[in-house]
DNA sequence: TCAATTAGTGTCATTGCAACAATAACTATA
DNA sequence: TATAGTTATTGTTGCAATGACACTAATTGA
């Protein structure tokens, strides 16, 4: 807010405060190959030329914040109407070498079926990474924010329905069970998993199949409509240290 | 950032883009007399003059979001070295119609015997408010920051520690579970509830008693070393709508 | 027709948890 | 000075969720 308590002493005018320039920096998700991917663009010009940096711009006068992130993510890979959510704001004062640059990050989870819509794929400039082989270190504390933003992925897979935001339309239960070991890096049982997530309600069977090698997969499809419209399934309990990299505690 | 991924077209220059003001604004909970209360200011022009609002101010350019935070913290409570965490970055651009602010929300928990250390008490513009009698509306969007940052903090008792850092140095069980039986709006069960407090082992008996009406009580203090330095407590499953007021599902 | 392969179901013992009953250690007052 | 009242603690028990793992199903390819 523009309201200092001790306004008293000070009449406001905005002339009197140095201005930060605000930037949004988006962390796009997507599936390629069943494979975890973030959308990286290499940087062309000082500071930090060619280091590959997270995509971000500044935030125009007069839209919102996520309005300045939904319109990165749609210039960067041509897709609307995407999962999106605020990440975290970071704000060192010397994060950028030019000015005081404040980020405010969001990450956005793109389908496995949509993203072939990517805009400039030919373009050396623009490119999905798959997360475990990611350049190091990226531009500017991107390092950091895609910590983030791994780790907030994380951490909402457990007790969200995220996943399928990440899936084609139509799946199967093995390979949503697939994006749960990829991004927990751990193995889960088959039987456990289709039980739970059958009990859980949250699939429609599609009555499509799917030919192979072995017996055909039954195709399903995500019920958005369940419950109170929000998020109704939930892996299992929550873990302990996910998304709590940021917080600081008190020393006394 | 200011990586803007067609800066191919445009040389950098801070001067092109207008900037928007930042500020922070800090939601300082504390107990007093076993209730859960919040800090807030009155203002004392316009816009919203009269109004309640959350402390706040802007952020320096040479400080980092989180020492600015401190630093309100400080002014308004004269208390360092408390539980401090960042809440999340609103930034309509009408939420302020002097200009365009975009304003990181805080949020910090004052320990129940360090608050009475509270500077200008006496002072009608700045006061303790029980979360169940905030005045409506607050300046600004503050009364969706504050429904933000109290969705926080329930969610949050819920897989960590965070209730210890409003509790006194020395504390009785019983204590404990009325911090969470406040903030969650529910009866716990005794027993279960010492059972489980118990057995989490986060606890360090102090040897100290208190007398009162029936049985005497025993005191505890929490333990800050447990596990991995981080938190180690969790008090049940995590719930699935608390934190999640904030994201946007695709509508498609 | 029989391995190989992928999909999906059943069983069961263990654990965690909620409900609630029982006991312990005091103070107030009749 | 007993007894009722009050607050603090500990025990018991049954149900439900979960994890480990064995089993059945439906296809392809040799």
């Amino acid at each position: 807010m523009a309201d200092t308590t001790d306004e008293t002493a000070e009449t406001y005018d905005p002339a009197r405060y140095e201005r930060p320039s605000v930037t949004v920096d988006v962390v796009i998700f997507t599936l390629i190959d069943r494979e975890l991917h973030v959308l990286l663009v290499r940087r062309k010009r000082w500071p930090y030329e060619g280091f590959w940096a997270i995509p971000g711009g500044f935030v125009q006068m007069h839209e919102s914040l996520e309005d300045a992130a939904r319109r990165e993510l749609e210039e960067e890979t041509g897709v609307r109407d995407i999962y999106i959510e605020q990440l975290y704001t970071f704000g060192d004062p010397d994060r950028d070498p030019r000015t005081r640059v404040i980020s405010v990050a969001y990450f956005a989870l793109v389908r496995a079926d949509r993203q072939r819509l990517r805009v400039s794929d030919e373009s050396l400039d623009v490119r999905w990474f798959p997360v475990r082989e990611i350049p190091s270190p990226l531009a500017f504390d991107h390092d950091r924010i895609l910590a983030t933003a791994l780790a907030r992925l994380r951490s909402k897979l457990e007790y969200t329905t995220l996943a399928f935001e990440l899936l084609p339309e139509v799946f199967s239960i093995l390979e949503l069970k697939h994006i749960y070991e990829q991004i927990f890096g751990e193995k889960l049982d088959k039987g456990n998993f289709y039980r739970k997530i059958k009990d859980a309600g949250v699939l429609e069977e599609t009555g499509l199949l799917r030919e192979g090698r072995g017996r055909p997969t039954r195709l399903y499809r995500f019920r958005r409509d369940r419950g109170d419209g929000q998020f109704v399934f939930r892996w299992r309990e929550a873990r302990i240290d996910a998304d709590d990299s940021q917080e600081h505690h008190p020393s006394s």
